[in-house]
DNA sequence: AATGAATGAGACTTCATTCAT
DNA sequence: AATGAATGAAGTCTCATTCAT
């Protein structure tokens, strides 16, 4: 897979416009290394400015203060992984050629393409888990993510498929919604965060799950 | 319900064989509040101390470490979340009268009892799953508590009712786990500690959950 | 040498006229024991109550302040070390048969005498010795002792033997006694308190040291 | 005399290497007094750094904890005071034109070379003899210098002595050196540590010292 | 006489941030 | 842009001492 992680994409593209100096890099890849490892709150400033080789005052050049630092990392994690769901080209790529695609196509198209995207930022994910719950600036992200972008585009789905028959009529869209989801994040978190080190037969458990989910709902 | 919440029942039992003094129960009250709402890396333990009308010394005569005291707090939950889901008393309630108890009833058992647990003692879990990937003390809490006791227990059931005809003979043991568990605390996690303050209808979501995994993995 | 050391003869004396209680005994105890090995400032009152199998208050029912406890184990090394050096009882055994001893003689029961007695009393020396530049009060005791009690006798048995030929004129007194002294005080500290673990032939360096003040003062 | 005390000479060199900034130099100052006077336990880093002008944050920055600010006042007296009594250009003014010098001169040259070094850093030692028997890793420090380096030259200056009849071949080599060294080191230290408010005519006390011990070992 | 919970001052140390270079 | 010395507030923890029981 030639796609790359986020940390390596900002660079990348901030190569080309150098919006970002090679020490803000190294500064990036340290922080989130660390704030991974112990959290937000227990990691000082100056353990990020060795880990990255850089000076301590250089940090703050760069992010006025610490908490700019986290936002700067978890920002676009929330923004590629909430919003995506439903937005922009993936939303193309998902639902926009409903009429041809089944409903089992559509769980599997959506479960594979953020599975991905979590296998290539776990360690972003981990932070954005770990803080969210303590940042009010990152809740509120989340929310202006899904409610206004995700949600809409989910209840629209979930009725679509009501209407086609694959989807019990009987169940309320809201807790349709919520035990997909349930689900299909429950996976990718069990996969990536919570079991990282067993040994996983990806292909069989994502069948699994969509089975599950598609029979569960049926 | 006349259930207690963990921390009133510790403060009961103390009361009786007095291995609590009333200084200690109201710094464990003052630190399960702030840590749930900073996080433990967060709160300083003056501000524990001030919120407890105590002074600072007097938490670290009985804790100490600041560490202790998260501990002291965290591990009841552990134990009593994750053991009972298969232990003691419960595993009576709950597995013992199977010949006679149906799959879904037991789902039905099995989701009330825990939703109850965590519906009294929702601060305690916030404190729990905020920290738990930062303290491996706590980690070894949890395999040592979910592999020992929980596992071996739903392995069995969910190879009785595969038997029964209730579960799909096609899904591995470990998956249709993985599922059902996913659903359950996906389902309590969702309703306590991600949106708290929806209106819920209790009743309603509980019935799909059951018929949700009940279909899903038949 | 059925001779005890000052703690057992303190608590002796103690248990006939019920002055020490058995709890007083053992805070005594464990505060040489401790004061011994890390000093005084860096002993904290728990730890001392702790070794002693006694309440932390315990200690303050007997010691109105820690200092309190310094200074009663102190006291009477300074004063049985240092006066005696010249006083009481001693004076007897040492000086006052001086018609028929020499001056070999006297320093050899001067010597074995002190030696027996840091023999039996390391411990306390040690404390002595660590402490004595730090608190003014052990400084006083000592300046006391030693000027008022020691000194002078010490300037009269000098003057003796410079008439009886055994010490030379031509060394002034104060100088002859700082020689002495501190040769007879360098050997002992040296052999309980700086090297205590080497193997010593005892009977050996004692004939040596006192071969050596004599030649040196002759 | 135009020699300077040791920490004159620490911040002397490092202006040059600009190894030590004037804050840590006013720390070090500090420290030392304040070590001396009150003994380094019950110096607190507050009241350094309020003597140094300095915020107390600053000691750390240079020092990583209180001990380490001890260890480097204390490592340089004792490489300095133990090492040097044999060791580098001072072997040579010492010993090596032993041929045309005797006995006498050797120990005059001895004595007031490190009568000299303590005249100049008598602080220095103050804080070294009272922190030594606390800290187990200046008495490291004290072993690995003595015995690897004072220690085997003296064996072979008292051999050579020996030989040449200054010293008596009867007296065991370790005594001679222990009574040669017990007499120069007490010396010094009634001198500049016990006693130093006293007049001392110095020249005088020096010469009978030398004599004592020549004397004394013949 | 003895206890041990409680205290509050103060210990050492960390840390985010600033600023002169 | 980068440095790193300096800061001072705040953090965790210790301690001698008191007091109700």
């Amino acid at each position: 897979m030639n796609e790359k992680d986020l940390l390596e994409e900002l660079i990348k593209v901030s190569e080309e416009d150098s919006s970002l100096t090679p020490k803000q890099a190294k500064i990036l890849q340290a922080a989130i290394e660390t704030f991974a490892e112990k959290g937000y709150a227990s990691t000082s400033t100056s353990e990020i400015a060795n880990k990255a080789g850089v000076a301590e005052g250089t940090i703050f050049r760069h992010y006025k203060t610490k908490k700019d630092l986290l936002l700067s990392i978890v920002s676009p994690v929330v923004t590629k992984f909430a919003i995506p769901f439903f937005a922009d080209r993936f939303v193309q790529d998902v639902f926009e050629n409903k009429t041809n695609e089944s409903y089992e196509e559509l769980l599997r198209t959506l479960l594979m393409n953020r599975f991905e995207f979590v296998n290539r930022n776990t360690t972003l994910l981990r932070i954005l888990l770990q803080e969210v719950s303590l940042h009010k600036e990152i809740q509120e992200l989340f929310q202006k993510n899904f409610l206004e972008k995700v949600y809409p585009k989910f209840v629209e789905v979930i009725e679509e498929y009501q209407n086609k028959g694959e989807i019990s009529k009987d169940i309320r869209v809201d807790t349709a919604i919520r035990l997909m989801m349930t689900t299909l994040i429950g996976f990718i978190i069990t996969r990536f965060i919570i079991m990282p080190d067993v040994e996983w037969d990806d292909e069989y458990e994502i069948e699994q799950t969509i089975t599950f989910i598609r029979k569960g709902l049926r």
